[in-house]
RNA sequence: GCCGAAGUGGCGGAAUUGGUAGACGCGCUGGACUCAAAAUCCAGUGGGGCUCAAACCUCGUGCCGGUUCGAGUCCGGCCUUCGGUACCA
């Protein structure tokens, strides 16, 4: 039975596709040509495609960077081709701890090892055939770039934003150095090494965050990021709106200020809890219990903050001999300090409610302390603290009220008599920005003993951080080992003065750097403020979604002040968010430590850039990644195959038979109908589907479209240059050095991506002119009847009644109910 | 504990507003080509039943219920896995 000539016969003689030299080729062509130069004066239709830049702390390119970039690049060259003016811009993160670290271990110098790995990932980010306009590459390690990391530290010091002051922070025993809270993982870890991070008392420089809080919580609802992300940051800035109350004590003059979100609970206030570490305990403890309350301090500090703050260990706690005054009653509550309460948020102190907390509940019940309830609790109910709304109970004149409207009473009678007022808190605490290691950018500050700390004037940045230093921890600032660097004038007074030593968190070069694609070379400033404004926000931004509370806040913190300083006009620095999924292997994330790194080479070298990154697109949802397996890499392989010798079996049909724009579908035989139709649906669906990021479905229809080929012998000529025509631009976003060869094997002069087009889809090939009518019998599929499109119901059911299927499970029965959807089901009820 | 996401063939995964579950690919089975193999091409491929075969019947989207003519999809209650968070007053 012979149906069609065989093509796919006639290909096996054919070469392999040499995909070496194709996509060297190519990439050479678009680097000549300077085809993915972005002109950025040309505001039509623009869109700012960005991918999380790299942190070169190793040579190679790994999975996760394929993973982010392949993808994220086909989506940007579909948006070229549908005549978007495209930026995509690439860079190096290259400050940072992992270079520094290698530097100790191997004696060579971060900035040495930096370079080399930044050379080569080019190299190898070239050779994966991204679109990046590379003449907008940055580095940050470079003092062209951290000068403005300084210049920022400067407007932030000027307008308050920047300070120092002596706190409790988290210092990393390996890392030798203080991180931000935010780099402190759940367990008590180190978000990099996975030491055990440790409390320090230490002078620091913050930036001021928190005064952004509540603008970074609105701009939330402003911006189109994944609901999980914005719901972490949501979390992490934590607003809480309650009150503070001032508590007198008994015998004393003190005040001891609480935070609570449920000021309606004052009445049931029966003791009080401060933070070990609060500052009124000394004086607060009577000299009867001030052994007991040393001990137990003792007993805390030896504690890590792991095990302190773990919330399965029983609360323990210790009475200081004191009373405070219940303001709402004048009764005295007995004053504990308990490690539940932490000095860390709010004021440090709370007033114990163990109707209405359960936390509270459990510790009153420990240690034998009165409970009260002040909010009624339902009938019925057996809890211990009730948490839900009520009437007020026990609460003298807030009685009856429910729990909002007694809050609203309370506050207002506490701000009346002085003794508390409104007060939101936040869970977000400043951002501690010194580092004491030495590849980073560092702090434009002087410190002198007359004048204090001085700003390093603008005009004599950058400050250049140093290449000669002793970069091996001694618990210090690696860059206090240098005199040269250390020792300067102070700029006010002339004396001599010490630079401040440390070094900028990484997290300060990205909060800007997207700005700073715009014109990287700009002297000026630093960014082109006029580009800033033009092309912020950034339309596309896509990178990991381990950067939910660190990064991603940070930068919207800083776009913000720059935004405050005139610098750009927007609210937000990423208007869309995307997280590619994470790919892991044998169901751990991939790290060396574990082993079970997949270098992405052996199989870009196996079968191509091309195969890889489309297999990693076809591997499954583009937001969820997945667990790595090469299984179906084949899959993609033979797909490149036989498009690539379809093409070559149908070189130069694009001069020798060119396709008309448009056919008109009753002229056409029936083989060429479908072909014609099935065209023109792939591009229809295909382009909905890379637009969001389901990659793997748009290869699916790409897919079968090839097999549907099969008929493409039978169609005339120039239908056949019009099916490949298309099909070869389907290609190109996610296959383009295969996309451009196929091209250009029809005969084309201009290559694909220096003439970008689209072929849009004939509508009129869209519709179908038979349906597919499913008949169901109580809801079982039991015959299926073509019908031309739209054919009334009362035919319809003619034809379905004519079905001998339909029959056999109808004849006899009783008729209940008949249910049509026009064109798709037909569902008979019987009894 | 709380917040978020996800559970579909041997495997990765498809399925508009509820409307043929399993697209596409891998793997597997059979066939063609070959001296043979690889490659390539063609056909088949969720389980069970019945059958020489087909037709046909039946069960099937983590579990238990519900709504509906009809549920992978909606509702209620669980279970499991993976992220995030952790005494935040």
């Amino acid at each position: 039975m012979i149906t069609f000539v065989p093509i796919f016969q006639q290909m096996t003689v054919k070469m392999k596709y040499p995909f070496q030299e194709i996509e060297s080729k190519w990439q050479k062509f678009w680097e000549e040509k300077k085809v993915y130069r972005t002109d950025l004066t040309k505001l039509d239709k623009k869109i700012y495609c960005l991918v999380m830049f790299i942190y070169p702390s190793a040579a190679k390119m790994h999975i996760g960077h394929w993973y982010n970039y392949g993808p994220t690049d086909s989506w940007a060259r579909f948006k070229k081709l549908k005549g978007f003016n495209v930026f995509e811009p690439i860079g190096y993160d290259a400050f940072g701890l992992p270079a520094e670290n290698y530097a100790i271990k191997t004696g060579i110098h971060p900035q040495d090892s930096t370079l080399q790995n930044i050379n080569d990932i080019r190299v190898m980010v070239k050779h994966m055939g991204g679109m990046y306009d590379w003449d907008s590459e940055l580095m940050t390690c470079v003092p062209e770039y951290y000068k403005w990391n300084q210049w920022l530290f400067l407007q932030l010091y000027k307008k308050g934003l920047a300070y120092r002051k002596n706190a409790p922070v988290n210092w990393c025993p390996s890392c030798q150095t203080v991180l931000a809270r935010e780099q402190v993982l759940n367990d008590g870890s180190c978000e990099r090494c996975g030491t055990t991070v440790v409390q320090k008392n230490l002078t620091q420089w913050f930036f001021k965050i928190t005064d952004y809080a509540e603008e970074l919580l609105e701009g939330l609802n402003k911006i189109d990021w994944p609901e999980k992300t914005k719901a972490m940051q949501f979390n992490w800035i934590g607003k809480s709106i309650g009150a503070e109350v001032d508590f007198g004590v008994s015998g004393s003059n003190d005040k001891i200020k609480i935070f609570t979100t449920r000021p309606d609970t004052l009445f049931g206030a029966t003791y009080m809890v401060i933070a070990p570490e609060h500052p009124l305990v000394d004086k607060l403890t009577t000299s009867e219990y001030k052994q007991k309350v040393e001990v137990y301090r003792d007993s805390i500090k030896s504690m890590t903050e792991i095990d302190r703050t773990s919330t399965v260990k029983e609360k323990t706690g210790i009475f200081t001999g004191a009373y405070a005054i219940n303001p709402v009653n004048n009764k005295q509550i007995p004053i504990w300090i308990a490690d539940y309460v932490l000095m860390t948020y709010g004021t440090g102190a709370i007033m114990a409610v163990p109707g209405q907390d359960e936390r509270d509940w459990e510790f009153a019940e420990k240690f034998n302390l009165p409970i009260i309830r002040t909010v009624q609790p339902p009938e019925g109910f057996d809890g211990k603290a009730y948490l839900e709304d009520g009437p007020a109970i026990n609460s003298e004149f807030l009685d009856g009220l429910n729990v909002e409207d007694a809050k609203k009473k309370i506050i207002g009678w506490l701000e009346q008599k002085m003794i508390g007022k409104k007060t939101i808190n936040y869970r977000l605490r400043d951002w501690l920005i010194s580092r004491q290691r030495y590849w980073g950018t560092p702090i434009p500050i002087i410190h002198c003993d007359k004048c204090g700390e001085v700003p390093v004037p603008e005009d004599q940045l950058p400050v250049v951080l140093p290449y000669h230093v002793d970069f091996k921890p001694q618990g210090g600032s690696p860059l206090a080992s240098n005199e040269e660097f250390v020792n300067v004038k102070c700029p006010k007074c002339g004396a001599n003065a010490k630079r401040d030593v440390d070094t900028m968190d990484t997290f300060v070069d990205s909060s800007w750097y997207y700005l700073r694609y715009l014109n990287p070379k700009y002297e000026n400033g630093m960014f082109d403020p006029e580009l800033g404004k033009a092309w912020t926000p950034v339309d596309t931004y896509v990178g990991g979604a381990e950067h939910a509370v660190m990064h991603l806040l940070y930068a919207r913190f800083i776009h913000k002040f720059l935004r405050d300083i005139g610098l750009v006009n927007s609210d937000e620095p990423f208007q869309k968010l995307i997280h590619q999924g994470t790919i892991t292997n044998l169901g751990a994330k991939m790290s060396k430590s574990k082993g079970n790194v997949v270098d992405p080479n052996q199989f870009v070298y196996e079968y191509g850039s091309d195969v890889f990154r489309m297999y990693m697109m076809f591997m499954g949802p583009y937001e969820l990644g997945g667990d790595w397996s090469d299984k179906g890499i084949v899959g993609i392989d033979r797909f490149v195959q036989r498009s690539y010798a379809l093409f070559e079996s149908h070189k130069n049909s694009a001069k020798e038979f060119p396709a008309k724009n448009k056919y008109d579908i009753a002229e056409l035989n029936e083989g060429e109908k479908n072909i014609y139709r099935k065209v023109n649906i792939t591009i229809e669906k295909t382009q909905n589907e890379i637009d969001n990021f389901r990659f793997n479905t748009a290869v699916a229809f790409l897919m079968e479209l090839i097999n549907e080929f099969k008929g493409l012998a039978d169609c005339r000529k120039d239908l056949q240059t019009y099916a490949l025509e298309r099909f070869a631009i389907m290609l190109a976003p996610l296959a383009p050095h295969l996309g451009e060869e196929c091209w250009q094997l029809l005969g084309k002069e201009k290559s694909i991506f220096e003439n970008a087009g689209w072929f849009d889809a004939d509508p009129s090939a869209l519709t179908k002119e038979n349906v597919l009518i499913v008949v169901q019998v109580n809801g079982k599929v039991r015959a299926k009847i073509e019908s031309p499109v739209d054919l009334p119901e009362a035919e319809v059911k003619k034809a379905v009644y004519n079905d001998e299927k339909v029959k056999s499970h109808t004849d006899g029965k009783q008729l209940v109910k008949e249910i049509y959807v026009p064109n798709k089901i037909y569902n008979i009820v019987v009894k």
